[in-house]
DNA sequence: ATTACTGTACCGTCCGGACGGTATAGCCGT
DNA sequence: ACGGCTATACCGTCCGGACGGTACAGTAAT
């Protein structure tokens, strides 16, 4: 009890930074033992199958991108359009922090998402349910529905599109995309009624 | 030379087909001849090896896609932004029909994708290049760099999105979430100009 | 004769997973 | 305070199987 939860992390970490370094046909059970400092038989004490990691993966980021959603949630932000604006927050500033600096929730979905597709499409599950639900809420966010979610889709394009090296920004240029989809993201006005318009 | 052409799309389609149904995993050379009817010489008399294959899919794409957006941009439209709509249309719309009905190239794209990350991410450089010029060509057309770059996000999210299964939209939804990207690539300043109605 | 394959056999490598073993630490009755 | 037992946390090795790729002999149509 008393390391294994902290070992469990390293192993996760471990996967993560595999897939992140050499692609997801790296991740093998010698190449994350290896990498976290361990025998094979000794990740495989802590998740008995690959697949196990890989879930361990999706469910770990999830935690963090809901905790992160939640921080944003409770900075006293009121207006409608709330719930959009700290996905977006979450999504694209969202950091979480293990001892050193920032890692953006990006580049965890990426290296969970590739890891899932290569070796165990059924753990995405889960992570689609979130998204489903997130897609809710957001279109119940005061937002007219489908500007909240061009906000949503245009997040998940922009970690997307930089993990991939898909026309990538400058750092210049990406905030000024960041400032416009959360302006996106905070029209109440004009398009948008916030009287009479909703049932 | 005649089939030889023929014979290399087939191939392709095949590889594509298995990516999709059976997740970039299951892209082995004895997988895809037999999904193409063919033996495993067979496909080895086409591509050299598997990496072959992925940098076709990846090479096909774009000749796909290009051809496809080169089709759009050609129809008078002549106000700015023209290039991003034409971009939006070819990712949204995109159709291209191999005898029956209709493929978004969202499936091509990630078809190959799943397949190039599984098992050589070097093949995408291609892409990458093609997605730098298409973002520098919607940079200077004619709207705000910034939100013609959101607008290219969206639309990357979208199929994205969607192919993975986060947060899917109802047919109805989709097509008020493609107006709405639609709407945005087309404003020529002032914000948000205005209008909830439609033609 | 060339092109476009088929079919079979084979090699070296790597992988997932199972298994047996080990070191350590803690509790328990005496 | 001792020996006995158990649980935790690993290590190292082994194995069946799959995969990428090579080689090569044969075939059928052009």
């Amino acid at each position: 009890m008393t390391s294994s939860a902290h070992t469990r992390d390293l192993i996760l970490d471990s996967a993560e930074a595999l897939v992140l370094r050499d692609g997801a046909a790296s991740l093998t059970l010698e190449r994350v033992a290896r990498e976290a400092g361990l025998s094979k038989g000794g990740v495989l004490y802590h998740f008995a199958s690959k697949a196990q990691i890989v879930q361990g993966l999706v469910e770990r980021l999830i935690r963090h991108f809901e905790a992160d959603l939640g921080q944003y949630l409770r900075k006293t932000d009121t207006r409608p359009g709330r719930r959009t604006r700290a996905f977006v927050r979450a999504s694209l500033e969202g950091s979480w922090d293990r001892k050193t600096g920032v890692r953006s929730h990006g580049l965890e979905i990426f290296a969970a998402l590739m890891a899932a597709l290569a070796t165990a499409p059924e753990s995405l599950v889960p992570l689609q349910q979130r998204y489903a639900r997130w897609q809710r809420e957001m279109e119940r966010d005061g937002l007219e529905p489908a500007r909240a979610t061009v906000v949503r889709l245009a997040c998940d394009g922009l970690w997307f599109s930089e993990l991939l090296g898909f026309g990538s920004l400058s750092p210049r240029r990406r905030a000024t995309v960041v400032q416009e989809i959360l302006r996106l993201a905070s029209q109440d006005e004009a398009g948008v009624s916030r009287k009479a318009g909703r049932a």
